[in-house]
DNA sequence: ATCCTCTCCCTAACAGCGTTAGGGCTCGAT
DNA sequence: ATCGAGCCCTAACGCTGTTAGGGAGAGGAT
C-alpha cells in the first residue's frame, strides 16, 4: 500500500463522497448523475462501481456526509431551549446544503454521525423528564417535523431554479393566487392570505417549534415544564 | 368538434391523469415514464407533449389527482377531534396510493382541490377562536407535519421494494441495529430501542398529531380549549 | 369541389442516464 | 519471473425526457 502524496489524493469512498458533494452544490440533485461525479474526481463513470455498489449508495453516503456535520447543541438548563437549538440547527443544515432534505428525505440507514446527533437527542428528552415510551416518540416527531418543513420550505427554490424566476417573486404569485380566488367560494383562504404568504420562513419555523414544543410539554408534571 | 363516443374515449388531460395514476400504482414514482404512461392510452411518447408541456407538468396533475380525492371531514364541535379528523384523512390518502408522499412532496401550484381543503381547515381553526395570524400559521404546521410523517412512514416501504425483503423484516433489521450498537457510546439508543421501533405507525401518528393539537390549543384561552 | 387551417398523432432522432461485461495496466508478494 | 489483486478503462445495453418535422383527417370558407 503505497503513500498517495499526489496533488490528486487517491480514489477512496470519502474523496468520492466530497465531490458528489460539491457536484449536489453545483447542479443540484437532478443535475447529480454518476459521470458528472467520476469527472468531479478526474475519471470515468464505471469506474464508480468500484468503490459503490450502485448510485442508491453513493447517496446513502451523501446523505450521512450532509448530516455528520451538524454537532449536537451545548447542554443547557432550559429543556426547551435546548430541543429547539437542536431543531434549528437541523433546519439550517438541510438549508445550508442545495437540495439536502430531498437526499436525506426517505433514507434510512443512518450512518454514526446521525446516531450521535439522535443519542443527546434522546438523553435530553429523557433527563428532562419524559418517559422511555414518551422520549421515542417525540424524538420521531421531532425529525419528522423538522424534515417536512424544510422540504416545504425548500421546493420553491427548487421552483425557482426550474422557472429562472427568483423566490420572492414565487411568494408573490402565491400571494396574488389567494387573493384573486372567487371570494365566495374561498372567503377564508382569500381573507387569509396575507397572512399565509406573508410571514417570513424563519418566523413560520419559530412558531411551528414552539408549538411542538409546547405539546411535548404537556407530557410532562406541570412543575418541570 | 365530433362527438367521441368510442369505447376508448378521446385522449383528454383527464384521461391522460387517470392513466398515469394507474402506472404510478403498477411501477412506482421511479418507473413512472412519459412512454409507458403513453403507451396505457394506446399512444405514443411524442403524443403526450399535445396535452401537456413536460413530465413536471403530468407529476403536478397527478399530485392533483391524488389530493383532490380526500374530501373534508365533516363538521365537528370538537374542534381538536376535527382537525384529527382531518390529518388522519390526508395521511390515509397519501399512504393509499403508491408513492404519494414523494409525488406531493414539494410541489406547489395546488390544484382546486386542494385549495376546497385548505378552506375547510382554515375556517375550523378560526371559529375553533385562532387569530388570523395563527390560524395561517396552524395550518402551514399541520400540512408540513403530515407530510413530513408520511414522507418517514414510507420510505420503509420504499426500501423494502428495492431490497425484496418484507417491511417487517425492516423494521426488525432497525431494532437489531439499534440493539447491537456499543452500549457505552450510545446508551440510551441502545437502552429505547424497542420503544423506537416498536409501536406501529398509527400508533405513532396518534401520538403526534395530539402532541401537535396540544400545542395548539395552548394558543387558545383556556375556556376554549 | 377545392383549398386552408387547425387538431392530433406519428416517426426519427438527440443527448443523457445507470449499469454491466470484459480488457488491460501496475503493483506487491511469492 | 510469475501470479493475483486492485483499480481504471472502453464499449455497449436499454432506458429516459424532449424536440423537429411530417401526415392524416375534419370543418369552414371560397
Amino acid at each position: 500500500m503505497p503513500e498517495n502524496d499526489d496533488a490528486t489524493p487517491a480514489l477512496t469512498r470519502e474523496a468520492l463522497t466530497r465531490a458528489a458533494l460539491r457536484v449536489l452544490e453545483r447542479e443540484g440533485l437532478d443535475g447529480l448523475s454518476m459521470r458528472k461525479v467520476a469527472a468531479e474526481v478526474g475519471v470515468k463513470a464505471a469506474s464508480l462501481y468500484w468503490h459503490v455498489r450502485n448510485k442508491q449508495e453513493l447517496l446513502d453516503l451523501l446523505s450521512d456526509a450532509i448530516l455528520g456535520t451538524v454537532e449536537p447543541p451545548p447542554r443547557q438548563e432550559d429543556w426547551r431551549a435546548e430541543l429547539y437549538e437542536y431543531c434549528a440547527r437541523y433546519r439550517r443544515l438541510l438549508l445550508d446544503n442545495r437540495d439536502a432534505a430531498k437526499v436525506v428525505a426517505g433514507r434510512l440507514a443512518p450512518g454514526p454521525r446521525l446516531l450521535n446527533l439522535m443519542e443527546t437527542q434522546l438523553d435530553r428528552l429523557r433527563s428532562a423528564g419524559f418517559s422511555d415510551a414518551d422520549t421515542a416518540m417525540a424524538s420521531y416527531l421531532l425529525g419528522a417535523f423538522v424534515q417536512g418543513f424544510v422540504l416545504q420550505e425548500q421546493s420553491p427554490i427548487s421552483a425557482a431554479e426550474v422557472l429562472g424566476t427568483s423566490r420572492r417573486d414565487i411568494a408573490d404569485a402565491a400571494g396574488d393566487l389567494f387573493r384573486n380566488l372567487p371570494t365566495a367560494q374561498y372567503p377564508n383562504l382569500a381573507d387569509l392570505a396575507d397572512h399565509l404568504t406573508g410571514p417570513d420562513m424563519d418566523a413560520r419555523f419559530e412558531f411551528c417549534v414552539q408549538r411542538v414544543l409546547d405539546g411535548l410539554a404537556t407530557l410532562l408534571p406541570p412543575d418541570r415544564r
